[in-house]
DNA sequence: TTTATTTTTTCACATAGGTTAAAAATATTT
DNA sequence: AAATATTTTTAACCTATGTGAAAAAATAAA
């Protein structure tokens, strides 16, 4: 969900940290992560598209984020905490990620103070922009959410289909249809 | 709005902070911090009640946050990017603050690793909350998002007026007025 | 206390967005 | 290209919550 500033990438800590990883592949529709599984690896996204969501049991499907290419992710409380995940994460493209492990991470952050600051500005940059999903939902209607998300991120429109945006953007897949046809303004 | 562990608190590197920092009062009413200012501080309620609010200039006023004591706050995006803070910080009681500058915490981050730790641990727990938060506001209709504060945090309502409260929870105040009235189930 | 101020409740009405179901359009498989 | 499955749109109706305004209650000030 954020993209990775080059710089860090190219970093000697991080070039050593790249070579304890795995890659791995997984179809459309595979499941990265069940819910109620613990999630034991933080991903970049090297190739194709991710998304978290959440699902309660009772047909609640709520899309969390989506992750593309160069993209860190993971689900959040169940990585760093250790615990069972109340999120599910699904390619929704054929996909290619790096997997680090949650306990090669932890020696990173151990043995290398360019890693542990590099998980705080991460972290951070999550923390803000979580807090700005937060004051949208609450402050603009369905239709200005949408306009946001088509400013900010077109691509998404074109590689996820319109139930995923809908319930990332808090609405039903219904009313983000009524929304693009300009049937209510 | 998020609780400092006292092993952490209690830490030399921690100890080392505090002595570099200042300790600052507010009456209730008044600004901690202005919308549109930089915030310059980390802060640590020593007493007193804060909350974070965003406020539009249109008579919109969401309460995004409230802090007691032993909590760590501030405008994240504001204090570490050092930009212009959309959010207000308000003290809702008398309120006494530990004030961390932006200048004093890079330093320590620089020159400890534990309080780059522990500045990686908190923005962790700090995303984790936020997170759930929106899953809430997505998933939960106001009734039972009234029924999960009053159950986690009790104290809020003794303290805090139901406006706020309402704005935090996403609703109005005569909507959360109705619940609590239980006209509505 | 009395008066003024602030907070909370109540009520009538409005509406954004949800629900259910079906049709239309697209994409995928045979 | 036909058949099947998936995704998107449309439409009629519904409901949770918002809006605006006022009354009531609580709190603070004089």
């Amino acid at each position: 969900m954020i993209k990775i500033d080059s710089t860090i990438l190219n970093s000697e800590a991080f070039t050593s940290l790249l070579e304890k990883v795995e890659s791995l592949t997984f179809k459309k529709g595979e499941l990265i992560l069940k819910g109620g599984e613990i999630c034991k690896y933080l991903f970049i996204v090297e190739h194709g598209l991710l998304r978290n969501f959440y699902y309660d049991g009772k047909g609640n499907d709520i899309t969390h984020w989506f992750a593309k290419e160069k993209m860190i992710v993971t689900a959040p409380e169940s990585f760093f905490n250790q615990e069972k995940s109340l999120f599910n994460i699904e390619a929704i493209e054929d996909t290619i990620v790096i997997a680090i492990s949650h306990e090669i991470l932890e020696q990173a952050f151990e043995n290398s103070k360019t890693i542990e600051r590099f998980g705080r500005i991460l972290t951070t940059q999550i923390m803000i922009t979580l807090g700005r999903k937060i004051i949208d939902l609450q402050t603009k209607n369905a239709k200005a959410r949408y306009n946001e998300l088509i400013k900010n991120y077109p691509d998404i429109f074109r590689r996820v289909n319109l139930g995923h945006i809908a319930s990332y953007l808090g609405m039903t897949q219904q009313s983000l249809s009524r929304i693009r046809n300009n049937s209510v303004e």
